[in-house]
DNA sequence: AAACGCAATTTCGCAATGCGGAACTAAGAG
DNA sequence: CTCTTAGTTCCGCATTGCGAAATTGCGTTT
């Protein structure tokens, strides 16, 4: 299901860009963290629980490490050791950073207005996604109150392969970290590479042309989405809107032709206010 | 306002219980991996963004180790650097653990509708919290329609040394690891140490007669609260549920009487479920 | 402009620290 | 009682993280 091992994002995380780097060690990255960090990302919302060896498979840590890893964080509470089942499963101290992460982001603030707004016009629900990897994790949300459907929670995370999101994202995106990103994307899932990239690619002339993208039923079958990007000042990462709902309630045409130009518009107000400091 | 540095606790956190131990280096402990994450619990909400220099002083660690893990920490995504601040502020994946660790608690699930059940009677709210140092952190959350106020989110964190959630969990640890605790409350607050340690005591001896500990106006003047444990039939970390709410909505006599009682029946309920696996 | 203060990064030699293959122990399963 | 499968302990090696001090970089001040 997952990536073969996680051992390839860390890899990557230390070389420069450059493809052709052999092993040259960054005498400044700290390779314990990351793997400690790994660890933690083994716990995924399906994988609650797993025991060392487990772990080991999970991130291609061999077994000594990652059972010097799991101490280390169970000491720090990161972790908590269930007797009866042998296995670890996330501590609250985790709970605890996701918050921070939360209530210092002041964009959330600035855009909250707006994104509920256009959520209560459109009748769908609106989102703000931040990239990790893959995925884009939801750091903001607000759907209509008609809205029954489509709950995700902050924190969540969808793959930027197919939503409306993610390609809002690497059309935003400088073309070498786009290519990067995809031939990810394409190593982990070779079948349906084509279809992917092709989704990609119209999204990368969407947005171009109009602005926004789309997912029509290309992330899951019965929702229909468009997506924004929004490019900081400063140097930090790109940030993503999106305005999506169940296929019946929002259809391609009303997406096209309302839904995705006011996504644009909202988001260069957000931009302004952030402009504002 | 918080600890001199932080290095206290991972100094603890290596030793075993001995007071008397010398520094046996513990060769199981990976000091870099909890370096780095030390580095990740200085982003308090209230301290969005943090330059090396800064971290360094919260932290007590020295300048270049803390350059080395926030470079690292960047790499990875869980730290963003901004230009503009030539600071760093918390990213995204930082986030996706935490929600992780509320979707993989089990026991949310369980007690959630208890936890209503009891918010919707009294009026007020119900929430439930695990430790991390000396904070309980919510990690489940439930408040009656009519409640408007004393909205916390999960993930945020109340000391554990003025709460009533607080003293349910010092009285019903183990002595050792009381004392424990304890002793670092005494240390980060001396001013108030006296009164501090009546309340807990107070805690104690009421959970002992009646299963569950109060704290009027002790934490915030206008809150009052009842707290009661759950320890878990594992080795796993004793859980603590409270319900609170303003004075003026929930007297003393109303807790002591009624609603004090009605959560120790609930949190029985939620042990019983928990039995059954 | 030059000089100053302040913060962050780089340097660099040292040894502490993390590493992992292999051996060992523990706990089920057949 | 063996066979498998999970987890820990050993232990020598060299990698890797360490931190004092020097260096760079930036924004003020004189």
């Amino acid at each position: 299901m997952t990536t073969g091992s996680s051992t390839e994002w860390l890899a990557r995380a230390r070389e420069e860009g450059g493809p052709s780097g052999e092993p040259k060690r960054d005498r400044q990255f700290v390779e314990a963290l990351a793997r400690g960090l790994e660890v933690l990302r083994a716990f995924q919302p399906n994988h609650a629980q797993l025991g060392n060896q487990e772990i080991a498979r999970a991130t291609g840590l061999p077994k000594p490490t990652v059972s010097r890893l799991t101490y280390t964080l169970t000491k720090l509470g990161y972790l908590t050791y269930s007797e009866r089942l042998g296995k670890y499963h996330l501590g609250a101290p985790a709970l605890a950073l996701g918050y921070a992460v939360l209530s210092n982001m002041g964009i959330r603030q600035l855009a909250r207005p707006h994104m509920q707004e256009l959520a209560d016009y459109s009748g769908a629900s609106v989102a703000l996604g931040s990239r990790d990897r893959l995925n884009l994790i939801y750091v903001e949300y607000c759907r209509s109150n008609a809205a029954v459907t489509l709950r995700l929670d902050l924190g969540s995370k969808v793959p930027i392969a197919t939503t409306s999101m993610g390609r809002a994202l690497l059309a935003a995106l400088p073309e070498s970290e786009r290519e990067h990103l995809m031939d990810f994307i394409a190593k982990r899932d070779p079948e349906r590479w084509p279809q992917i990239r092709a989704g990609i690619e119209r999204g990368i002339e969407d947005y171009a042309s109009r602005g926004f993208t789309m997912s029509i039923g290309e992330w899951k079958s019965d929702v229909n989405g468009v997506g924004v990007p929004m490019i900081p000042s400063d140097g930090s990462p790109i940030m993503v809107f999106n305005c999506g709902a169940p296929s019946f309630q929002l259809s391609r045409d009303r997406l096209e032709t309302d839904i995705g130009p006011r996504l644009v518009n909202m988001v260069r107000g957000v931009e302004v206010l952030l402009g504002h400091h």
